[in-house]
DNA sequence: CTGTTAGCGCCTTCAC
DNA sequence: GTGAAGGCGCTAACAG
């Protein structure tokens, strides 16, 4: 870094509280207009940047918060870190953005790298494989929110989906076309909100007499690939289903393939809804009927409460729910029997 | 944050010099198995983190660079982000990813953020609507690498595409295909890649004497509405391209919505290719031949740049220049006349 | 209205 | 082998 407070001050010819005081505008004390000029042209003249490090360890607060996302490449997370980072950048902080890759150990480590390089804060959307980090930010009263997923087991702030409602809807809604055999493709099972869509999957079918099927469920990896596998093993049943409720982005994509190399006409011959809508689910192979969450709703709010919570310990913690919209691309029919 | 050297200190009944040199490891320097126990035991009693905040201030270096992209929501950036990522990883570094959205006031924002933050090095594919930011890196002999766009009046560090061949090959491609009236859609016109795919379009013309048309040119913002708008207009043309250009996975879509409301077939009646790959091309509305990057390669020699930039200052510049793949997906075919 | 002083948590040179 | 002292650049409390 170049110039200090200290060349600031001397080509000023004041002490560099002074200084200081001039940058950060402090009220009360006023300063002369005189020696306020001479600062400026020393700031100008050097070129002057204040030294961010050494005000975040002064200041403790750095004014800056980390967002931990599973994958960087999923239109749904960076929504959200685009809706969280217009938030940031309206309160003079910066955004941190730390990409998991789905895996536990990596946020482990983004965890506690944020920590320790003073973030005020952190978002996370936890991968859900072990939570004892998530139980050590909630012992040191550090202010954090999950977002998208959730631990039933601890009280934290959270910002989540109203997933099993949603999932319940779009199964109803296939149901109302005389769907009976219905496949359920999804990511890792243990994730909060796939729980949650696999209850809704549940409730809707017993609600409405059908019988609930094992091996119309595939829950495995987040992968186009897998999702792939899933779903030929799904057509090859003896008795195929005829709708599918997809849970995911890439995975959607893992079902497209399948229905191009499987030469299946949507919806003709399957009707299908994804979860995590896109702009681009438009022009996908057959465009997709998509569950859409309110991204940018939830990075705002995200903000909002961890925000509350950076200012003071003591509040307590929120959990809100954030509903859904239902994006009608035509890619459902009626059931052929 | 929690405990300091200072409290470890204290708890294994050492100085916090001790626990310091413990810490790093310091060679030489021998100490006590008996001390260390005691340290490593304090260390695990009090949860220590060590302040990243008050070791950068003191080390002048953050273990952390920046990478300022102008879309978190491109495929494209996304690849080089988590390639450059895996590297930064590798070295024990932090990447903090900015993005711009393609705003120059936000970038310059952005470079002075992270500079004053302290972060070590920056990693930019910038806006180039201006460049003196860009100017006074180089001046303070602060390590960068430009990625994907160059400033031809500077000399900088620099990872680029071969952007010009790679048009001309595609353009080619179509030209050997019978095609004569052949679009250009791309973002704006003052991006160093379009620069040159523009120009190698031009080249591949001329050097098969077909004329250069401006009517047949649209280069405007990377948005999918305008490159609808573009299409549209190509499309009606009282004689319309037979083969179109595309420069950017949002822009293909822009072109993908016009080409279904004018109900023409890829490649039947329009042949196209477009710039930037994603894997889900293959499942687009039609799916797109693509000019392929080399993403991991783009992320992995931009950190090795910048890593030895970071080391020593007065190291020549490098500009790296990736070469492209060429993905066929079969929506291109023989001109119709 | 401005200067002095102390210290955030860490690392490094110099002692002993 | 370990302790003491000083300082990275900044801000805050206290003087004057």
């Amino acid at each position: 870094m170049g110039a200090t407070l200290k060349d600031v001050a001397a080509l000023a010819n004041v002490h560099p509280s002074t200084v200081s005081r001039v940058l950060r505008n402090v009220e009360n004390l006023k300063i002369s207009e005189d020696t306020k000029e001479r600062i400026f042209k020393a700031i100008k003249e050097l070129n002057y940047q204040p030294d961010q490090t050494a005000r975040s360890l002064r200041l403790k607060k750095s004014f800056t918060i980390g967002l931990i996302i599973p994958n960087v490449a999923s239109p749904y997370f960076i929504g959200i870190a685009r809706s969280l980072d217009a938030e940031c950048t309206k309160e003079g902080y910066t955004l941190i953005i730390s990409d998991t890759n789905e895996n536990q150990e990596k946020e482990i480590k983004a965890v506690y790298d944020l920590y320790s390089r003073g973030v005020d804060g952190l978002v996370i959307a936890p991968v859900q494989d072990s939570d004892e980090h998530i139980k050590d930010l909630i012992d040191k009263k550090f202010p954090f929110v999950l977002i998208d997923r959730y631990f039933e087991k601890y009280d934290t702030n959270a910002v989540i989906c109203n997933d099993k409602e949603s999932a319940y809807n779009a199964v109803k809604h296939l149901i109302d076309l005389g769907h009976k055999r219905i496949g359920f493709i999804s990511g890792r099972p243990n994730l909060y909100p796939v729980v949650e869509r696999l209850e809704g999957y549940k409730n809707v079918l017993e609600e409405n007499n059908l019988e609930f099927n094992q091996d119309l469920i595939f829950s495995s990896s987040p992968t186009l690939d897998d999702a792939y596998e899933a779903s030929i093993k799904l057509m090859e049943l003896p008795v195929p289903p005829t709708a599918i409720l997809i849970t995911g982005t890439i995975i959607t994509f893992g079902v497209l393939k399948a229905i191009i190399e499987k030469k299946k006409t949507v919806p003709k011959d399957l009707s299908i809804i994804a979860f995590t809508d896109t702009i681009l689910a438009s022009y996908f192979m057959s465009p997709v009927s998509t569950v859409s969450h309110k991204v940018d709703e939830i990075g705002t709010k995200a903000f909002e409460i961890l925000f509350e919570h950076m200012k003071s310990d003591d509040l307590p913690y929120s959990k809100v729910v954030i509903d859904t919209n239902f994006v009608d691309r035509n890619s459902t029919a009626k059931a052929n029997i």
